[in-house]
RNA sequence: GGGGCCGUAGCUCAAUUGGUUAGAGUACCGGACUGUCGAUCCGGGGGUUGCGGGUUCAAGGCCCGUCGGCCUCGCCA
């Protein structure tokens, strides 16, 4: 062994052994010839070090020649600092370590950047020397609180009689949903793997091989654009129940939920968690995962829009769309014109919506330049129904529905944020249960699955399937933290019958279905029991509970926006010979190539 | 595929809005100092202003293109 104790162990107990710790220089104060201090840092905390030449260290041979990040070995004796020496800052400010043997491990190139002190520099640097960067605490902790939530997540259903099984990586590509990544079989010239966007199929077949609790820790790929919540390759933590109904499996995440806050964060969460529906999410909030930590709903004003005198209110009603606003209490005086009218239109925009109405409540009277459309029992009622006061922001989108929604569901997020409306540290866990099974996908002139089509129909819904498949509700919930999707899942179907119906609706013709899912429905055909499940990001619960904003924070090696590693460099061009075992010729290639 | 922000010393930023030799903090290098802990003090080196064109007497700043990073719409069963 290198050492005897880590950095962040040794206190006043200690004092009087030798020791000998291993680790990397934070930072070194140069005395002169007689003294130097060095911080020495491993994961577990900073230890100081001293050379002082009253214990005969070799000073100027090496201490004095000592740089950041630079690996060393010290030997030396523990000494309380004294009274006024303590350094309250560290865990081990009691005490130092007097060096009498110093061996340098290895030597550090000047960093790019500095662990610790300085500014953090920009991303780009950061992921190309991530190996530095994975050395300030905060990445540390955020690393670490990762291991503990998986740990915890397992303990939570080894206790429980869940088996961990793996499934395969390498698997068949169904054309549904996400793009797959493929991965070209070299023995099956022209066949392709798949990397798993889920392990859905497996998991549902596990269940018909009769273990009733899986769980995995799994992970997924999915070849879509990336976003501050969304990486290529992420990780799933993969549940399925056989025998179960949906309340079974939400209390069942219920308990998890509340097993992993208090086991990580020490936070006791109320179980059960509130359960609201889709449609009751739409309404209120306008969107299906909305942040619960502030209130601000929408709210429909079109009959009095109606009444009004204002155009575009009045058009926008009669072709078939809402007219719904929001009350930023108050608000008024926190956002000038310029604001209203360029940056937050602006923003609306991006979201399809063509305008941004809004109104003052200043002396009980609504102040905007639309207000002259409204007579005064309409601004009445206006102000009543929005529950306006004086200094009350209100803002208005007139739109089709699905614009109104996504328009004012991001501009309530933005300004709850701007006007701090909320408190970061604060959790808010929501289940949203009855999603639509299905949406209308007009591109193509038929319904699309609304989670994935092994999802059961809602069963007092089963009559809708023939008559207006859009209005069926599916058997299926989401977990909703903070305004991020952090658990989705589903009672799937375990009757043959159904799949197949289920099938038609999407216009999956029968050979197709075989095709593609055969293996699944031939399973269901041999005693499948009723079962569901449900999948938690992983990635997205580590980065809730870092208190992170960016995905990127809570995974070791992460990628960029445009699927770059750029420590490795992957993806990368490769030899003309593996391209050759694989029977795959490249086509295009970009000019620089 | 669309929109937005950014790219100047190793790093973080500045450069009076197109005008002298591109500055500061920090890091780095050298020196001083026996109790520091963001050590301090003295001195020093360090620049293809992402890259390629263009406009201009003159470009870090303007225009076009391109590369890269971030945010976002679409996309993400």
């Amino acid at each position: 062994m290198h050492r005897t104790h880590h950095c962040g162990e040794l206190r006043r107990s200690h004092v009087g052994q030798t020791v000998t710790l291993g680790g990397w220089v934070n930072s070194y104060r140069d005395h002169g010839e007689n003294l130097v201090f060095v911080d020495l840092r491993d994961r577990y905390g900073k230890t100081q070090i001293v050379f002082n030449t009253e214990d005969n260290s070799d000073i100027d041979g090496l201490a004095r020649k000592l740089r950041r990040e630079d690996v060393v070995k010290v030997t030396g004796e523990v000494r309380y600092r004294g009274d006024s020496l303590v350094n309250p800052k560290l865990t081990t400010g009691e005490i130092e370590l007097r060096v009498h043997e110093l061996v340098v491990l290895s030597r550090s190139k000047t960093p790019p950047f500095e662990v610790e002190g300085g500014d953090l520099p920009n991303e780009e640097l950061r992921l190309k020397y991530r190996f530095i960067d994975l050395r300030r605490p905060e990445l540390q902790k955020s690393i670490i609180l990762r291991h503990h939530l998986t740990q915890a997540v397992r303990e939570y259903f080894n206790g429980l009689q869940f088996l961990e099984i793996e499934t395969p990586m390498l698997g068949r590509s169904t054309p549904e949903g996400a793009r797959d990544y493929l991965v070209p079989s070299r023995v099956h010239p022209g066949s392709f793997y798949a990397l798993p966007q889920s392990p859905q199929i497996y998991k549902q077949i596990l269940m018909v091989a009769g273990f009733d609790r899986y769980y995995q820790i799994a992970r997924c790929f999915r070849d879509e654009d990336l976003r501050a919540d969304r990486q290529p390759e992420f990780t799933q933590i993969d549940v399925e129940m056989a025998f179960v109904e949906r309340n079974d499996i939400l209390a069942m995440i219920d308990g998890l939920v509340a097993f992993v806050m208090k086991a990580v964060r020490g936070v006791e969460i109320k179980t059960p968690l509130p359960r609201y529906t889709y449609a009751d999410m739409m309404e209120r909030f306008g969107s299906d995962k909305p942040d619960l930590r502030f209130g601000m709903e929408l709210i429909d004003i079109g009959e009095i829009a109606q009444k009004s005198d204002f155009g575009v209110f009045r058009t926008v009603m009669s072709s078939g769309g809402r007219v719904r606003g929001i009350n930023a209490k108050g608000a008024a005086d926190k956002y000038s014109r310029r604001l209203l009218d360029v940056d937050l239109k602006n923003f609306v925009s991006d979201f399809g919506a063509k305008g941004l109405a809004y109104m003052k409540v200043a002396d009980g009277k609504l102040e905007s330049t639309i207000a002259k459309f409204f007579s005064e029992e309409l601004q009445q009622q206006i102000i009543s129904r929005m529950n306006g006061e004086n200094g009350d922001l209100l803002l208005f989108v007139a739109d089709q529905p699905k614009v109104t929604s996504s328009a004012l569901s991001a501009l309530r997020n933005r300004l709850a944020r701007e006007l701090k409306l909320f408190d970061p540290s604060e959790f808010s866990c929501q289940w949203v249960v009855d999603f639509p099974l299905v949406t209308w996908n007009a591109d193509e002139q038929r319904f699309d699955a609304e989670h994935h089509p092994f999802c059961q129909p809602n069963p007092e819904d089963v009559e809708l399937m023939n008559t207006d498949p859009g209005k069926v509700r599916a058997d299926s919930y989401d977990l909703v933290v903070n305004g991020y999707e952090a658990a989705s899942g589903s009672v799937r179907i375990h009757d043959s019958a159904v799949q197949q119906q289920v099938f038609d609706l999407l216009k999956i013709h029968p050979e197709e279905a075989e095709r593609r899912f055969g293996f699944l429905l031939e399973a269901l055909r041999y005693g499948a029991p009723p079962h569901a499940g449900i999948a938690l990001g992983l990635d997205r619960w580590v980065m809730l509970l870092a208190g992170d904003e960016n995905i990127r924070d809570v995974i070791a090696f992460p990628k960029t926006q445009k699927a770059s590693d750029l420590l490795t460099g992957a993806p990368s061009d490769v030899d003309a010979r593996q391209l050759k075992d694989l029977h795959i010729e490249v086509t295009e290639l970009p000019d620089d190539k």
